[in-house]
RNA sequence: UGGGAUGUCGCCAAGCGGUAAGGCACCAGACUUUGACUCUGGCAUUCGUCGGUUCAAAUCCGGCCAUCCCAG
């Protein structure tokens, strides 16, 4: 038994329910906290706050199962400011934003790690599926998991690198079938829950009147344009669309166009066929590195430029404090603005950047 | 108004007497802790229209309608 004082961030899930099952077996003081992300302020209580939702009664639930406190916090003022609102201004600006991975960087992993920390928990456990290993150097690295199709290491690249040795991943060498099973054995009540899907604060995926409805702006139809700036039709409003999309474009030309480009200012869309979408060349912004302060020459690393992407080979240069370029070895398919470039040694994460 | 051409699913388009290909688009499902991609399935009892020939017509014949081009 660990004498480190352990908090287990419990969205109500069954992946979160286990990693508290699995952490308070093997440590003596472990607490349970969720996350109140649409609260009117910002405040640690106690499970009893005068309003719990699903999420925390399906997780206060657990955590008496397990005899271990639970706490709550609210912390919907930042999730706003960080998360919503930037993936808003983001879609705006004709950008690709991934909220999840703002979201791991500002809220669970600063906000929520702050609270903890404030509140005399040393350490942070959660659900992911990623590994963090404590290497024979001391320092402690992020490392893919061990079911590559549950593989979340690509989220949470742009973590706190000092951060790496407070935090605890039960779940990192797990599959989800053992997860579900223990989940059963145990008497959860949500073993068999379907796991939890698209942006959680747009739970019907239609984050195109999400936007609409939260930014107060309008999003006028305009021109698909082609590669050489020929009219092809019309679009029904920028937000619409991303890069890479090929359904609801609902332009008929013989052969399937997929979004090449976006241009917020001119308010046109660029269509190509899937073969122009490929380039070998990108660069990130906004840097962040887990193994290393920065990339001091060019290396040979695999980078994802999306969460469901085969890690590419790639000679990856850093140019400045806030900017990579990144040479793939074969041209990848529709690097988006905004969304994630995570770079990967073997199964180390080493870094990541916004592509730019 | 003469002369020519064309009318098959929302778009493009095979078919040329034997009982409606295909592509795009669209819809549904699968996959998925971001946006996408992808995959699977669905999608014209009907061929501008009316009538004729034939055992059988989108396919042949005639009238009408519509559109386009040329001429005036």
């Amino acid at each position: 038994m660990s004498n480190k004082k352990i908090l287990v961030a419990m969205s109500g899930g069954v992946d979160s329910a286990v990693a508290a099952l699995i952490v308070s077996s093997s440590h003596k003081s472990v607490a349970g906290i969720t996350m109140k992300l649409w609260s009117d302020s910002e405040r640690f209580c106690d499970s009893f706050d005068a309003s719990p939702d699903q999420n925390c009664l399906d997780a206060k639930q657990i955590c008496d199962r397990l005899s271990i406190p639970h706490y709550s916090i609210s912390l919907g003022d930042s999730f706003r400011e960080c998360v919503v609102s930037r993936f808003i201004d983001e879609y705006i600006a004709g950008r690709t934003p991934n909220p999840c991975v703002e979201c791991n960087k500002s809220i669970k992993f600063g906000k929520l790690f702050d609270a903890a920390e404030h509140y005399g928990y040393d350490t942070l456990a959660t659900g992911h599926y990623a590994v963090i290993e404590k290497n024979p150097s001391g320092s402690f690295s992020l490392k893919r998991a061990s079911d590559a199709s549950k593989d979340q290491s690509y989220f949470l690249w742009s973590i706190d690198r000092s951060r790496l040795s407070q935090i605890i991943l039960p779940l990192g060498n797990m599959t989800k079938s053992e997860i579900r099973e223990i989940a059963e054995q145990n008497g959860f009540e949500n073993a068999h829950r379907k796991d939890s899907q698209d942006i959680c604060f747009i739970p019907d995926g239609e984050y195109a009147s999400f936007i609409k409805a939260h930014s107060g702006s309008d999003f006028p139809a305009g021109k698909f344009i082609d590669t050489r700036g020929n009219a092809l039709g019309a679009h029904s409003g920028i937000i619409n669309y991303t890069v890479g999309q090929r359904k609801g474009l609902g332009i008929a030309l013989g052969q399937p166009m997929f979004v090449k480009e976006k241009n917020a200012l001119a308010n046109t869309v660029t269509l190509s066929t899937d073969k122009e979408l490929y380039s070998d060349t990108l660069t990130a912004h906004r840097l962040n590195f887990l193994e290393c302060a920065s990339l001091s020459s060019p290396e040979r690393l695999t980078a994802k430029i999306r969460y469901r992407h085969a890690p590419a080979a790639a000679t990856v240069t850093q140019i400045d404090a806030d900017t990579l370029s990144v040479k793939f070895d074969d041209p990848q398919r529709a690097a988006a603005a905004g969304q994630s470039l995570v770079l990967y040694d073997g199964d180390t994460v080493v870094g990541g950047g916004i592509i730019g």
